[in-house]
Order: C-alpha cells, then sequence, then structure tokens
RNA sequence: UGGGAUGUCGUCUAAUGGUAGGACAGCGGACUCUGGCUCCGUAUGUGAGGGUUCAAAUCCUUCCAUCCCAGCCA
C-alpha cells in the first residue's frame, strides 16, 4: 500500500533525494520556491510550488518561500502578497521559512568584494552596446573587455564608488572573470552587479546596485541551506556558473541544481508577458479572470485546492517538454467536486412546461442534495402547474435513442412526477413556445413500482418560484490547444476564442441557491459545476461555470454527425 | 553552423540490463431517479539504423527530430 503511494509521486528528482538521503550525503532535506514578485502566480507556478513543498512535507523536511526580489524596477510589493495568498490558498504552509534575495545584499556585497579581492571579478564600462559585441554569438567566441586586467584596488575602489551612487546607471557593471571564449555564453564574463538608481519595495534607497539573479540565486540557496534547488529547463545552461559561484565563494553548503520541464496546457498560456498583455489590453477582465490560468482567476473560476493538487501529482515531473490536455484538469476538479459540492437545479434555456391535469396551487418535495454524500441531507424544493425545463430537453423529432422528452412521451422530472407530452404550443414563426404534459400523480417523489421504463430524466424549476440567475459559461481562453501552431504572421489574439466567455441572463434557479454564499460550489443538475461568483448578491445571483459534466449523450451525437 | 538538453500508447508519465505498467482521453458493456457517478472489459507506445548481451526503453555507435542559450530580466 505505501509502496503504492510512493511509486504514483515517483520522478527522477525525487530518485536523487532518495539517492542523496541513502548515501547520507542528506540527512534532511530542504527546498524552495522562488518567485519573483513581478506578476500573479499561474498553474504552472503551481506545478513547481506542488513539487517544491510537496517533497519537503513526503520527506519531513523543509521549503522555503524566497522572493527572488533582485530587480526593483519590475518588483512590487503588491505581488509579493498575492503570491502568498496564493501559496496559502493551495494549501503550503512555509511557516517561519519566509525569505527575501534582498534580505541577503550585505552578504552578496561581501561576496562580491571577495571576488575582487581574488582577482575573479572586475569592473566593466562597457556599455550594454558594446557588452554585447564583446560577448560574440553562438558560434563566434567573445573578446576579453579592455577593463578585464585592472588591479584589485582599482576595481575595489571603483566598486565601492558604484555602491556609493556615484555613476550613473548603466555606465559601469561588475562582471565575473570566467572565460570570454566559452561555449556557454553564460560564462563569458556575466554580469554580476548593475547600477540601478531605483527604490526596492523591501530596502528602499539603501541600494544603488543590485545582484544579478544568477549570482544572488545559488549564494541565497547556499545561505538557507538549501539542498535541491529545482528549477526549470531554461536554466540548465546556467548550472555550470550556479556551481562556480559557489566554488569560488566561503559559502557554508552547495546545492545542487535541477532542472524539470516547466507545464504548458493545451487551450491557453503561461507566458507572464502574454498573459499580462491579456489584463492590460482588456481582453480578460483582470488577473482574476475566470478564464486566465492564473491561481487567482482559477480560483475565482471554482477550481478548489485539492483538484489543483491532484492535477500537480497526476502531470508528474520529467525533463522533456511537455503539454498537459486541459481536460485533465476538468477530471480533476470534477472528481474532487463530485463528492463535495450539492447538487441543485437550474435551467440554462428555459421553455415553458405546463401541467393540464394538475391542480392550482404547489406543494414541496424532498430532494437529496449529494447522493455521494449522505451526510449531505435533503433539501426542499417545490413544484407547481407551471415548469419550466431545457428547451435542448425536448425534440418533435427525435433522434435513436432520445431518452428526453417527446410528443406523446413520458419522462421523469427528477425528484418529482412522471410527466407525458400532450401538445406542443408554437407562435406564428414556428418556434415552440410551450410544451402541455399530463403527469402521473402515482409517480410523486419521482418513482413507480409498477415496474414502468422511464428512461429519461430531465431538471425542470418552478415558474413561479424560480429566481433569476445570471450563468456566466466558460470555456478554453484559445481555440487551438498549442500557440506554437499558430500560422506564419497570425498573432495570439487571433486565436482568442470568441466564446470563451458567455453570458446567460436567462437563465433560472430553483430558490435555495438565493443562500449560496460567493466562493460556494454546486453541481447544476445534468448541466455541470458552477461556483458562486465574487459579483454574487441575493438580490442578483451569478455563477460560474467551472466545468461541465461529462456527457456520453452529446459525444454520441457528435461521432453518428460526423460519421455521416 | 557553437554549446546544453530531450525523444516510451492520442496526451502525461513509470520501468535504474530481466514480463513495457499506470493515469487522462477513446472504444465496448453493466448499473443508474443526473445520458453524471461507480464498476467491468478493451485497443493503441520505446524516433530510426547498426552493435554488445542469454536478455536492451535501459549500454555503445551513427543518424533524425524537437526544445533552450547571444538582458546590466528572472
Amino acid at each position: 500500500m505505501e509502496k503504492l503511494a510512493e511509486e504514483k509521486n515517483s520522478n527522477f528528482i525525487r530518485n536523487i533525494i532518495d539517492n542523496d538521503l541513502e548515501s547520507g550525503k542528506h540527512k534532511y532535506i530542504v527546498t524552495r520556491f522562488p518567485p519573483e514578485p513581478n506578476g500573479y502566480l499561474h498553474i504552472g507556478h503551481a506545478k513547481s510550488i506542488c513539487l517544491n513543498f510537496g517533497i519537503a512535507r513526503d520527506y519531513q523536511g523543509k521549503c522555503h518561500l524566497r522572493f527572488d526580489d533582485t530587480n526593483p524596477v519590475k518588483e512590487d510589493l503588491e505581488y509579493v502578497d498575492s503570491i502568498m495568498e496564493d501559496v496559502r490558498w493551495l494549501g503550503w504552509e512555509w511557516n517561519d521559512k519566509l525569505f527575501f534575495a534582498s534580505d541577503y545584499f550585505d552578504k552578496l556585497y561581501e561576496y562580491a568584494e571577495i571576488l575582487i579581492q581574488e582577482g575573479k571579478a572586475f569592473v566593466c564600462e562597457l556599455s550594454m552596446d558594446e557588452l554585447r559585441e564583446y560577448r560574440g554569438t553562438l558560434t563566434v567566441p567573445g573578446k576579453n573587455s579592455p577593463y578585464r586586467n585592472r588591479s584589485v584596488e582599482e576595481n575595489l575602489d571603483l566598486f565601492r564608488r558604484m555602491r556609493d551612487g556615484e555613476f550613473p546607471d548603466g555606465s559601469k557593471s561588475l562582471r565575473a572573470k570566467i572565460d570570454m571564449a566559452s561555449p556557454n555564453l553564460n560564462m563569458r564574463d556575466p554580469v554580476i552587479y548593475r547600477i540601478k538608481k531605483t527604490e526596492h519595495h523591501r530596502t528602499g534607497d539603501s541600494w544603488q546596485i543590485y545582484p544579478m539573479y544568477d549570482y544572488t540565486h545559488c549564494v541565497s540557496d547556499a545561505l538557507e541551506g538549501i539542498t535541491h534547488s529545482i528549477c526549470t529547463l531554461e536554466f540548465e545552461d546556467h548550472r555550470p556558473l550556479y556551481d562556480w559561484f559557489l566554488d569560488q565563494l566561503p559559502v557554508p553548503c552547495h546545492p545542487r541544481q535541477i532542472e524539470f520541464a516547466r507545464l504548458n496546457l493545451s487551450y491557453t498560456v503561461m507566458s507572464k508577458r502574454l498573459l499580462l498583455a491579456l489584463v492590460k489590453e482588456g481582453y480578460v477582465k483582470g488577473w482574476d479572470d475566470p478564464r486566465m490560468p492564473t491561481i487567482a482567476g482559477m480560483r475565482r473560476r471554482g477550481f478548489t485546492p485539492e483538484a489543483i493538487r491532484d492535477f500537480a501529482d497526476r502531470i508528474g515531473v520529467a525533463k522533456a517538454n511537455s503539454m498537459v490536455d486541459f481536460e485533465l484538469l476538468n477530471f480533476c476538479v470534477r472528481e474532487d467536486l463530485n463528492k463535495k459540492a450539492l447538487r441543485r437545479m437550474a435551467v440554462l434555456n428555459p421553455l415553458k412546461l405546463t401541467i393540464s391535469n394538475y391542480p392550482e396551487g404547489s406543494e414541496e418535495l424532498t430532494a437529496e442534495n449529494n447522493p455521494e454524500d449522505s451526510e449531505a441531507g435533503n433539501r426542499s424544493i417545490t413544484f407547481s402547474r407551471e415548469l419550466y425545463i431545457e428547451r435542448e430537453d425536448f425534440s418533435e423529432n427525435p433522434p435513436k435513442g432520445w431518452f428526453r422528452l417527446a410528443p406523446g412521451k413520458e419522462v421523469r422530472l427528477k425528484h418529482a412526477y412522471y410527466v407525458t407530452c400532450t401538445d406542443v404550443v408554437k407562435d406564428d414563426s414556428g418556434m415552440i413556445t410551450e410544451l402541455i404534459c399530463t403527469y402521473d400523480p402515482k409517480s410523486r417523489g419521482g418513482w413507480s413500482d409498477d415496474g414502468r421504463k422511464v428512461k429519461g430524466t430531465l431538471h425542470w424549476v418552478s415558474a413561479a418560484h424560480a429566481i433569476a440567475l445570471e450563468v456566466r459559461l466558460y470555456d478554453h481562453l484559445f481555440s487551438i490547444p498549442d500557440l506554437n501552431d499558430m500560422e506564419e504572421g497570425k498573432s495570439y489574439l487571433d486565436y482568442l476564442n470568441p466564446d470563451s466567455e458567455i453570458i446567460n441572463t436567462m437563465a433560472l434557479g430553483e430558490s435555495s441557491l438565493q443562500e449560496a454564499q460567493i466562493g460556494e460550489s454546486f453541481q447544476f443538475l445534468r448541466l455541470g459545476y458552477f461556483n458562486a461568483d465574487y459579483d454574487f448578491t441575493a438580490d442578483k445571483p451569478v455563477f460560474n461555470r467551472i466545468s461541465t459534466l461529462r456527457d456520453s449523450w452529446a459525444r454520441q451525437q457528435n461521432k453518428s454527425s460526423s460519421g455521416a
């Protein structure tokens, strides 16, 4: 049993950790999640968060939350707050292990002076353009900077004056002295400090110079005693530099950097740049638009932390670039909500149904809240002579295999009665406006013990007792699964799905829906899972569709129509 | 064309020289007061070619394909 659980989560990183534990290299494990506070977290970050915090949990280690805040021009406190909220919401706890790379600015500076003193770093005065020229290209080696051979004293003096704000932005940089001919561009004397006279959201105006990622990250890891520094594939080329810094410096330990493939999800994008553009240009309504793959957006849509964590477990971790099918996410959220969501009835496209032999007045019927959860109890629903059913649940000329309502056909109204359609009322244009039915009083509760076969069961609401709903129907953000497959000359904007959000204001729901709480999820019977939106009020109930239910009838129809 | 990586069912991912397995998607069926859920069954895969071995997804070799790298971003 235990073995199975282990195997379920097995991946190459956990194998490395197992080996390190077995060999005695480490006694306990420390990982970290290191976001830059320059944007909102998305489902791709959730993969990394679950990986790092999940390892800490399973190995009884620790996972640090560390903000990689070394570039004050891009970063903001607003993002720090949203990131902490999202990580917590996903269900993870860092306890006292909250860090900021900016906490290490003093130490980083001290180490930089050591590099200078040992002749391993120098102050360079090449402009950005010149630096690019000197760097060479992928196939031609770079050239040494003319400032590369300054004395230690001169470098130290210049570096201190950089720190003290004597020079303008961009006029000088501190560079590591490694190898301008290296085939790895990251090793061609990389910049480790740049001048930025910008206020930092935590350190204020204490610093005029800020350390670069490559230098900061490895040192921060080492200072925190990280054992396994897990990052994405594009940093693979940076690993030699990660190791180089740690080899030069008197750091307390030397963490191992391990790279894995970031998450790609079909029909959406993970790029911070594109996501930001969608928000800024107004193609979506904000970072928490329910169509966004951001944690904030998915939370608003109604995805649960449990579903997202389950998803992260199921997609696994590997080094090969991949694209995960969005359907897996739908599967995870359905599986979670099936157990937890209370069932309610709502009609999205109402068609009036009048029961000719039902008396005036109404009656209360009992409906179970969740057949998957006996603890969920029952609720009362009101039945009367005039109802609404789903327009799609009636067909005048039903296709083969049709279980639903049709002229002369009998169906069950869920939790209520059997009804038989006797007449179809149309307007002048031929549009069906009303169905006339009779009901069988003996089938009260939706059941008869005379062995009658009633295949179809429909959801319904009572016309006089239903409440008006606004229902926001969401679908994929983009119309194609992989935006790398764009046609020549087209932009990702050309592939925005025009039907990604459909606002339905004619929907009707059973009255108990009025008492829903914001953020509460329901299964609208036969329709899908819905979540009370932030805009929800008792006067104007608003629900987001999280996902539909599986619909084998629709699939069967698609099959026969496309096969014809 | 330099360097770094990666190729296993449609998709994601296990298998650390010894029966290629799981999940999602698909298909078929049972059950059902949700055409939901559940249950049962089922097809499909080691990029290609050589080699080593009793035995290769795994080791060697030659190809092929894809991804990443020329920010004072992370």
